[in-house]
DNA sequence: TGCATTACCGAACAGGTTGTTCGAGAGGAG
DNA sequence: CTCCTCTCGAACAACCTGTTCGGTAATGCA
């Protein structure tokens, strides 16, 4: 009993879910209305908000569902090292994250997957020795930053490339930046 | 006579697209609704379609009022001097660009302003000897994210800097690797 | 298996938003 | 001063949201 839940729960959630992403991909998160969510999913108006608050509420439980972006912090080894496994794990859920985080997603759950981001990144800065300061989540602001930008363009196949080619980029565009900085600390 | 428009045209807009970036920041680009829209400009509801198409052509014609997304390329003198300068620019329209593309912004408009960014990097970094391909379009979309990143958090006040350190920081976070990678070709 | 519990359905509802239409009236250009 | 253009505001159909409710089915457990 997967959850300790009644199956119908299960179900009933399991579909409305899929159904956002479906509809996400095909019209973009703004244009998806509560309406086509349950007709989707062929789901009662009342079940639906049984469940959900809205269509964000299914947003962000789907959100939860990407359990990659929470990997261990590493303070030795190659510098960034959660990156190609990161972007590995994309390829094998493509629909959903490019649901989530790509052109088509809306502005909240971008913002929650860069904070999430934005808090890994930082952690690993702070083991390597760097002091906390205005500087250096300057820093972790541009590292965000052009990590999530690549993983946006990628799901949304404006770039065509293998995660070790992006993996490549990130550290050649970023790598030699950071380092500096930590050696100065 | 100002763009050869009537007056009345002149004021009409004019109201609907300050209404607009007064209430973006305050309640956000989502919650903000055509009639809350011509309620503070104080226009007709007939007289808003006239102008414009919905909410989201009024950010478009905001956008464009921001020429200084539109800077020379600099093939010569230091890499991207652009930064600085478009930093201190955004200090004087803080308003206007954190409605723009601060996290109270639209997807879209976000999107449109990546857009300008990307292009302006890219022929940059050809002009500086890059040759035309995947690594390149990977960087330069690393640096799009990086500086794009860094002007959203500014303007929504998560990060307390003067434009010269957020140049600084931008230059140091991405500067090397790029300066690395052209260094190569 | 039987039964109490729990979830689902679906229709109906009030309240809000959108985009359009139209005639009357005010404002600007020349 | 006059003509032309712009604006007003009300009214409209169509859609979306979030909630309510009685009836029906599925489920879990003894």
């Amino acid at each position: 009993m997967p959850g300790n839940l009644d199956r119908r729960v299960r179900r009933t959630r399991q579909a409305i879910q899929r159904a956002l992403v479906e509809l996400i991909l095909e019209k973009g998160y703004e244009a998806v209305t509560v309406t086509d969510l349950i007709d989707r999913a062929d789901v009662g108006r009342s079940t639906f908000y049984a469940h959900f608050d809205g269509k964000q509420a299914v947003l962000f439980s789907n959100l939860s569902e990407i359990a990659f972006l929470h990997p261990p912090i590493s303070a030795d080894g190659p510098l960034f090292a959660f990156s190609l496994a990161m972007f590995e794990h994309v390829l094998e859920q493509r629909d959903l994250v490019r649901a989530l985080l790509g052109r088509r997603s809306g502005r909240v759950v971008m913002a929650h997957g860069e904070q999430l981001l934005q808090d890994l990144i930082r952690d690993e800065l702070l083991a390597r020795g760097a002091g906390r300061s205005t500087s250096l989540e300057l820093v972790v602001t541009c590292v965000v930053g052009a990590f999530m930008a690549l993983l946006s363009r990628w799901v949304d196949e404006e770039l065509t490339a293998t995660p070790a080619e992006l993996d490549a980029a990130f550290h050649a565009a970023v790598g030699p930046g950071v380092r500096a900085m930590l050696a100065q600390a």
